[in-house]
DNA sequence: CGGGCTCCGGAAAACGTATTCCGCAGTTTG
DNA sequence: CAAACTGCGGAATACGTTTTCCGGAGCCCG
């Protein structure tokens, strides 16, 4: 009793007085018919024994699984747990169970995870924000996931083009030119950009979008500061900016919220009033950006849409499609508009 | 080729020209030792065709399987992403597969998912953030769950007391008790309590905590206001009492901090500052608390610690255990010292 | 030199389910 | 009325792995 095991589909067949086949085809609707007094003796039986199929074996017996398999980088970053809901949602009304690996922003972690995952003969490999470029590990991956597919799996890549699968991105270099383009519109035209090393192909995205449009309006160059991609980040470029001297910049570009977050914490440390002192800007118009004061200029980048929209692709029947969804600029009090010198 | 399933155990052992009994004992540690030649050859059959072993398979045929299931309210909440990177990082590190469900709040839903989660026969079930209730499911979960005990799986509550399972929980009421002794000290003593309706067990300890400190040290009743357990709460809450006017209140404790960010925002926006016209102070200590102006007083909740040892309890003998974490006040400047009237 | 031991490989059973195939009854059709 | 057909239940097989059991080979010891 202790340990009692759980019930099986012969403990059912035997209580409905059935064979196995017959209680399996009334549980699960079958392609073959089984008499209505027989199927809901099975049912009745069912529940009595509180009997759930077993979800291996049901996967072996029918050569596949429902498990979408979600890699990301860190459950606990805002950006990464919204596209997971966007995912579990969508998975979850296709009746499908989501199981989660977090790779932690190592490549090689990522490699091995992507290998034990095969084991589990998911629908799906859904891998996000693997945004390390330049690895040698990013080969063996391609080759781990398209193994995976020839063996009739799904890839999909959220934020990570140029990779032969299937991808959902976001509108990183359109954006910052739009964001680029509202600030020069309210009068700033002095810009630093905080951005991440280059092998963050987001970083470098946004920052190349920012400089394309700052450039094509004539503006002068912006100063950029290399940091890293979080809010100790964004503080610590914040800082080495008032330290060299900013009185020539009049307006913060960081790539992401976190960053400007932090960023304006500092200035504000430094006596720098953000909003008031020196404008500020981030991506990804997280949900504290309205929080902060001054509210944050962000721009906003549909996270759980493109959760949704991975497993829109993964369900569907074409092999390798690109969806880039689109990022609105959502102008905030940290970067009023500038009366004309 | 378009679709060839991926090797199985036959294969390698055909490859290596061995029995799938001395492959499957080579590959995994068995009790039983083969000849090293052996060994070696079924390994390299098995890199040489990119063999992963079928985890449903090696579940049935073990008669255990290697997954957690984690039940949580909303995955983008910081509160439970926090508590599921707990749980993911203590899993990963014992090996283990962790299936992600969200309930979004619905007791149904929870109690839906708990009986379909069965039939993935998980090592462990683990329940974060059930927090309502009263409501008639609640006893159809505890049968559920128990019945799945009865069948060797192992439960886990967070953060949700009183149910017969091993449970951590966060020290909410001496948590607020403590902060409500270390403003008093500050020199606050006429209260504002933004509090969520009673079905919510966290809001309603943390509320019962504050009380109990401010009535023994004698200082006047607090003024109680009922709202929901969200930023909007918070918000609109703190519109409401400046609406009805607020002078006797020196400060406003909120039962979390994103209804006390958002009750932040909503004075400000009435012309009230806070830190200068009234103090505010959270719980949770959510990550942005230090960003937000003035930085939010606020207790600090060990929630990934929560994810940590519930899996520590999940994996240890007793059946059921409990553990509370220590919630710690954090003082910052939406509290400022008052001086002495 | 023979009996018992250890070491190890392979055949086969087992796990829980889906499905194919067979057969039986009842019904339709020519 | 025979023949073909339909509807449905059950036995058996398959899925990919682990594990038990059997048996052969080599060894040690008396």
């Amino acid at each position: 009793m202790a340990h009692s095991s759980p019930p099986t589909l012969h403990d059912v067949a035997r209580e409905a007085g059935v064979s196995i086949a017959t209680a399996s085809r009334a549980l699960n609707g079958s392609a073959r018919n089984v008499r209505s007094e027989n199927a809901s003796r099975v049912r009745a039986a069912a529940a009595k024994l509180g009997y759930e199929p077993h979800l291996s074996a049901q996967a072996i017996a029918k050569g596949s699984t429902r498990t979408v398999a979600l890699v990301i980088r860190d459950v606990a970053d805002p950006y990464f747990s919204s596209i997971a809901a966007g995912v579990t949602q969508a998975a979850e009304a296709a009746q499908l169970i989501v199981t989660m690996a977090v790779a932690d922003g190592s490549p090689e972690r990522e490699l091995e995870i992507v290998r034990t995952l095969r084991g589990q003969r998911p629908r799906v490999i859904i891998v996000a924000g693997s945004r390390i470029e330049g690895t040698g590990t990013r080969d063996s991956l391609t080759e781990e996931l398209a193994e995976y597919r020839t063996a009739g799996g799904r890839v999909v890549m959220i934020s990570q083009r140029d990779l032969p699968f299937s991808t959902v991105t976001v509108d990183n270099h359109g954006g910052a030119e739009r964001l680029a383009r509202a600030l020069l519109d309210a009068g700033y035209r002095r810009f630093a950009v905080f951005h991440a090393p280059a092998e963050i192909r987001t970083s470098r995205d946004r920052h190349a979008g920012f400089l394309s449009a700052v450039r094509a309006a004539g503006a002068p160059e912006p100063v950029a500061i290399e940091t890293g991609f979080t809010r100790a980040g964004g503080h610590d470029a914040a800082r080495r900016l008032v330290e060299r001297g900013f009185d020539d910049v009049e307006a913060v570009f960081a790539v992401n919220d976190v960053m400007a977050i932090g960023a304006m914490t500092a200035f504000r440390d430094a006596g720098v009033v953000p909003g008031r002192d020196i404008g500020v800007a981030g991506f990804d118009d997280i949900g504290s950006a309205v929080d902060v004061v001054p509210a944050l200029t962000s721009v906003a980048v549909p996270l759980r849409e493109a959760g949704l929209t991975a497993m829109r692709l993964a369900l569907s029947d074409e092999d390798s499609a690109s969806v880039c969804l689109p990022a609105d600029v959502v102008l905030r009090e940290s970067t009023p508009p500038r009366p004309p010198a």
